[in-house]
DNA sequence: CTGATTAGTCAGCAT
DNA sequence: ATGCTGACTAATCAG
């Protein structure tokens, strides 16, 4: 079992690839440099003195299975089967081929993602620093406002009894005019 | 040019197979069921009836050149060839699986690096979104303690002239007793 | 049957 | 020589 095909297959390939422009098809951008769709050597199918056209790759990948019946009039069983197989060739040809074009899609696809989030994750690291430290300049400043309050509210009196509805304080101040100017006083108003 | 080989190879290749388990090597995990380093069908090289322990292909990729050089004595020039192309095509076997194993864990690992930028892009936002909370809240705390510090330190006198070294304020509070308590009223301290 | 995917083979490049 | 990779083929799988 499973020895099917082990010393007989590259004679039946050998046979099938009579017509193709097998191994080493210009097909894409190859290293072959500019001659772009050369070849083709003039080389019927097989025993082909009849009337057959000669189709080319190119031709015979494109067509559709009605024009394919149509060139396969008046041909021998084994042609037909041939020219089949030739056709199914051809097509996996471009299968595989757009199979390697997905592969290298998906993975420039999966490398652009990583540069995006690894930019978002900067970004929301930048976002999250400034606004660390602006946030620990509010709680500075909060914290020198609540400091003021309290002397200004209890500074004065007794710490222990004081009037549960009004405080009087006295306060010495630095500010040299009634307004308050946005400095890092207590008084400035948040950024 | 460029026709070199195009109905010839595969003769070539089907010469040079001559000892190879090839096509449908039950190389690793394939659909073989379940019998493991079976086959191997007792098929000598070529014309061995000499001396040649006839190698398996396990053998003759894992030798060395000292050792496969022992083997090659005795042998004809075709054959010394013959066994140096099976080589190196039971090379290439491996080689390519090494390529194939390569693209797929080159893809997960980009995968898996994408994930990690994703929890870290999650995480920063949740900082952020906790950050601006706080930041609204603390903003929030600090105009009214601010309000409050204004109210207290000019409210009751004229907003016009103040003097400018001290200041007497009266205040209402709710408070009922003397101690801070962290709740939001304007003298908590910052969470 | 058509299209996609895998393993094996070879050509060609690089070391 | 050795290792790797793109392209090609056959086998096989999925729809």
């Amino acid at each position: 079992m499973a020895e099917k095909h082990v010393a007989s297959v590259d004679s039946w390939t050998d046979f099938c690839m009579q017509g193709m422009t097998t191994h080493f098809k210009p097909n894409k951008a190859l290293k072959c440099l500019d001659f772009g769709i050369v070849h083709v050597p003039e080389q019927v199918k097989k025993e082909a003195g009849e009337n057959a056209p000669a189709l080319s790759d190119d031709e015979l990948v494109a067509m559709s299975v009605r024009e394919l019946n149509q060139h396969l009039r008046g041909l021998t069983k084994d042609d037909v089967v041939k020219l089949k197989q030739r056709r199914r060739t051809l097509k996996n040809r471009g299968y595989a081929a757009s199979c390697r074009i997905k592969r290298v899609t998906q993975k420039e696809e999966l490398e652009r993602q990583k540069i995006d989030l690894q930019m978002e994750v900067d970004k929301l690291a930048r976002e999250n620093a400034s606004m660390r430290l602006e946030l620990d300049a509010l709680r500075a400043k909060y914290e020198a406002l609540q400091c003021f309050a309290r002397t200004v509210t209890r500074g004065p009196l007794s710490p222990g009894k004081v009037a549960t509805t009004s405080v009087i304080t006295i306060v010495k101040s630095a500010n040299h005019n009634g307004t308050n100017n946005n400095s890092s006083a207590p008084f400035s108003a948040p950024s």
